[in-house]
DNA sequence: CAAAGCTCCTGACCGC
DNA sequence: TGCGGTCAGGAGCTTT
């Protein structure tokens, strides 16, 4: 379930293994994710040098100049398998594209569930429609004003509200749920009824667990990559999520971790601090 | 327009 | 051991 620090973490490991280098060949598996890869995808690639990568909430871009851009989103599922020029690799089941880059390097987008996106545009990556109308990166420039006056009018619990990718981008239902604790803040709450105070402090807590979850897949990475060669996943101690029954870490509380479930999503919280 | 519901997909897990 | 059922969830689409 990568969110934004597991796509920051990949971006990260792709940055040495592709950036500045010429794409060879394109390989393509299967063409049928959820949105399909463009016809064109192998064809816009060969022969591009990839000039930098940028993250833009889940998403990662590959940027090749004005004209060519590559953009792709992991989905639930999805991995970056990169593999140095000196060592073997055994292609997976789920591996749907595979680049060669002129020096060797191999790149394989893996994804089971085929919720992932990987597709080119011929523009301004910016104009794409999926950062149209996308809210702001949490860590630059988002303020618990900014989070403030997008929830003053939103009949939604916040909750789902943090989930809404054009109120804040990259948070997905892990870090939103850490987040909640984290700023003692109810999930079943009304989006329009939190205080100026709560959405400052709500935002201060997102930063915080993005960046600790930065920093703990940072730290992993390299282990992780000397199994095998994989990045994306990293050890991450939630405080919440997946933690129904323990006792709440808050050293001044003694609640217990409920789930429930909000617009068909789990949540988990501790129903004792959080109100 | 917002909000809620449904859908896509496979692998992991559980109970029998 | 196998088998069926359930669950996981990001985002695009449809419905209300």
């Amino acid at each position: 379930m990568p969110e934004l620090p597991e796509v920051e973490t990949v971006k990260r490991g792709l940055e040495s293994a592709i950036v500045k280098k010429r794409i060879v060949s394109v390989r393509i598996n299967r063409y049928d994710l959820r949105v399909p890869i463009p016809d064109d995808f192998g064809q816009n690639l060969t022969g591009k040098t990839i000039e930098n990568l940028k993250r833009r909430g889940k998403y990662i871009v590959l940027f090749m100049g004005e004209k060519t851009s590559a953009i792709l989103h992991l989905g639930m599922s999805g991995r970056i398998h990169i593999i140095h020029p000196d060592e073997d690799y055994i292609t997976q089941k789920h591996d749907h594209v595979i680049l060669t880059m002129e020096d060797g390097t191999l790149v394989a987008f893996e994804d089971p569930r085929r919720f992932g996106m990987f597709y080119t545009i011929a523009n301004d990556w910016t104009k794409d429609r999926a950062f149209l109308s996308m809210g702001p990166e949490p860590l630059e420039n988002w303020s618990g004003n900014d989070l403030y006056k997008k929830l003053k009018h939103k009949k939604t619990i916040v909750k789902t509200a943090l989930l809404d990718q054009r109120v804040v981008a990259g948070l997905g239902n892990i870090y939103v749920c850490e987040a909640l604790y984290m700023a003692k803040i109810h999930p079943e709450r009304r989006a329009c009824d939190l205080s100026k105070e709560e959405a400052v402090r709500l935002v201060e807590a997102s930063k915080t667990v993005l960046l600790r979850a930065i920093e703990a897949g940072g730290s992993t990475l390299k282990d992780y990559k000397k199994t095998d060669g994989s990045l994306g996943y990293f050890q991450y101690q939630f405080s919440v999520y997946d933690q129904e029954g323990h006792t709440c870490r808050d050293q001044y509380c003694d609640g217990t971790i409920e789930r429930i479930v909000q617009a068909g999503r789990s949540t988990f919280y501790c129903a004792r601090c959080q109100v």
